[in-house]
DNA sequence: GTCTATAGTCTGATAGAC
DNA sequence: GTCTATCAGACTATAGAC
């Protein structure tokens, strides 16, 4: 769902109006970047989205780079934090199968809810310049162990065949969540229905359950 | 400088001498656009692909856009043309699944190997100028016919659980194909062994075969 | 068909007033 | 903290030589 106020320790709430000026220009440049790319964005459009002149941003941002990287670092932060609270959230006994079932559902909610923030650090990776790129592979990276873990789990328990490539599983769920950010639009299906399909088709498979489960 | 029009339904042979530029500059544009982005991209990188100056570039293109919008007319035209062809050149009695098969595995071979110009329509559709974007955005929705179709033969077949949204699977499996042009990197996995999991995850599920098919 | 040169536009970033 | 004003640099597109 919406943030839990409690694991969300690593984005502090806005107190300092300086806090929620800055916040305000994230959220512009999210939508600014995830729209128009990064080069295609034009920073007097992210301080027009926060209400502002383009020059006053260089108060809160030393440069465009350093915008986009604060935008970015948010965007991977806010999905793991997000994920690991869901896992931890689920009732005592959950298995490997119902950590990732979590896991996908979150992530996906945090595409299509969070829209901007984390589908725009998405798509940026591959247009900012190479050291920006190569810090934010970085973070990707520690994300991506986490799912490394849960889908390992999945596997030993006996939820995934052993002759499937665990990181072509991984990355072909990343990509189905990840692409929801393309055409997902509010009004038709609700994201907690889209999970739903996604999850399903995911665990079970597109035929549906061998056997009796959950 | 636009394309002479008639028969070019399949992207004909480069025989005069211009065509075997504008091909040059079209692969150029694909490498350059998808590395980074529609704004990013100058045309003096497109033309030092091409071995030219970027002035040359208006003897074959009338702008920037006339390009880029070229450059996607290509790569949906080149990935659907294969994908039929696959299907196509099926054995005599395709079943659906057979059908569906050949489509996923083609398309991903489209978004691997033909790297730079299928994965930069992909990723240009959200960054180029509306109006091009919304000709792109129709060329795709003709493209997704052809996955709609396949995808409700299966379902038809008994080959996909009748509860499952069909646009979600399709865009799911879409997803999943398309996000391989991201984190492909020859050398580890052959493109046939990557199709080969992503196919067996999306048509038998994680959890392998219930029963005896092949 | 391609080159060189340049006109014209846009934008990231800085400086100083308030 | 934000604004206005501005500069320096980069880029698209054009024009004319070859």
């Amino acid at each position: 769902m919406k943030q839990p106020s409690s694991a969300r320790a690593a984005t502090p709430e806005p107190q300092r109006k300086s806090d929620i000026t800055r916040q305000a220009i994230l959220d512009s440049a999210a939508r600014a970047f995830r729209l128009s790319g990064y080069s295609g964005a034009r920073l007097s459009d992210i301080a027009a989205g926060a209400g502002m002149q383009a020059g006053s941003l260089y108060y809160h941002f030393d440069s465009r780079e350093a915008l986009v990287e604060a935008l970015m670092d948010r965007g991977v932060e806010q999905t793991e934090a997000a994920v690991r609270a869901a896992i931890a959230a689920l009732p005592a006994p959950a298995s490997a199968r119902d950590r990732l079932r979590a896991a996908i559902e979150t992530h996906l909610l945090m595409i299509v809810q969070q829209e901007d923030i984390a589908s725009a650090t998405i798509k940026l990776i591959w247009q900012v310049p190479q050291p920006i790129r190569e810090r934010a592979l970085g973070r990707q990276r520690a994300y991506g162990a986490l799912w490394r873990k849960l889908l390992a789990d999945a596997r030993d328990a006996g939820e995934i065949r052993s002759d499937l490539d665990l990181s072509v599983v991984r990355m072909s769920i990343m990509g189905a969540l990840n692409w929801a950010a393309d055409w997902y639009k509010p009004g038709k299906m609700t994201p907690e229905a889209i999970a739903a399909d996604i999850v399903a088709m995911t665990l079970e498979g597109l035929r549906g359950p061998c056997k009796g489960e959950g």
